[in-house]
DNA sequence: CGCCGTAGTCTACGTGTGTAGACAAACGTC
DNA sequence: GACGTTTGTCTACACACGTAGACTACGGCG
């Protein structure tokens, strides 16, 4: 039809795939998007896709260890590490917000076992650590995680399920509410 | 083999396939689950299942609607609403527990878009009026929702992902630390 | 005893899935 | 300028999905 094969390009084409393939992880889950999909969004045939990464699996794979790589919600110290982190998420949850990220895969996408699987690991490689290394005290990992839930959670709630309490809320009230919520577990009390 | 068909009672039939519904959205998800699954969980051919409840999403939305209508996570009023719920989290999203329950099925399903709003209708309905009908002061709904998103969250970090530093925390120190982020939305302040 | 409505099964269709294997064409190198 | 490697496409398979439609047999009522 259009064009019979696309330009010699392999870095350019297996950076396109994973380009495609962060995208509709992300909007639709691991098991929302069909290999075919994500390559014809890349301008590819499917089998491209499986001769770059093996496998849809190590596709998502590398996708989840690039987009939890990438800080998005915890800020540099800044000194109200809790309040900068709520406006961060009240922010990007907001409804004319684009809503890419690392939350939103992980949600999407938690409803498989093995993508679940693959997510605890790089959850523990990348954001955990991260998270963790800006609160001091002890049960460090325990807060962090407990944090990451509430992020999480409301992620959910505001952004995926559009439950109308927290989609309708005044943005600095809210952020001002899970930032007391963030303070239990960043202050060591 | 074994039965060509199974005696005609079509309240028990149509029940058995309620209840392995239930089981199986919950445990797998509404995209992780063929209607020929359910079917033949409750002994019965996958177009009984069509004939009974119209769809696989009609029966979705009959399986939400009984899950979340039945109070599993907020206690009737003892006084200690932040502690008792905090402890129920705990409790349910242990290691060794049986993981059924409204929040495992909202996890699970929140993937797919159809299933999405009609988690979101049934939480308008039942679980968001329990959870503000507990609560007293200002903004009610919003608080109401934002304690559903924590514990949605730690549900998913703990149980789904089983994120380590939630999955070996020690329970009470856990539930007392979940207690003071609840605290935060349940006292008017 | 015979009938009829209903509870149930069976077959089939169309579509989409992940991926294996064979083929075609563009590039770098001699 | 010919060759072999790389980059890409095409076809095909085996399976699973939701569901439409036709068929069968049980059970209560006359």
């Amino acid at each position: 039809m259009t064009r019979s094969t696309r330009p010699r390009n392999a870095a350019a084409t297996r950076q396109a795939i994973l380009d495609s393939a962060i995208v509709a992880f992300t909007r639709h889950g691991y098991d929302g998007v069909g290999v075919r999909d994500i390559a014809a969004e890349a301008g590819v045939t499917a089998m491209l896709v499986n001769r770059y990464f093996g496998s849809k699996e190590g596709l998502f794979t590398e996708v989840v260890d690039l987009v939890f790589a990438r800080p998005t919600m915890v800020p540099g110290d800044t000194g109200d590490l809790a309040g900068d982190t709520a406006r961060a998420l009240v922010a990007r949850t907001a409804a004319d917000a684009e809503h890419l990220g690392p939350f939103e895969l992980l949600l999407k996408s938690a409803a498989n076992p093995k993508a679940a699987e693959i997510m605890r690991a790089a959850i523990g490689r990348h954001v955990g650590a991260r998270f963790e290394a800006a609160l001091d005290g002890p049960e460090a990992g325990e807060r962090a995680e407990l944090g990451l839930a509430l992020l999480a959670g409301a992620w959910l709630m505001r952004r995926i399920i559009g439950t109308p309490g927290l989609r309708e809320a005044d943005p600095e009230l809210l952020a001002a509410r899970v930032a007391r919520m963030l303070a239990v577990i960043v202050d060591p009390s």
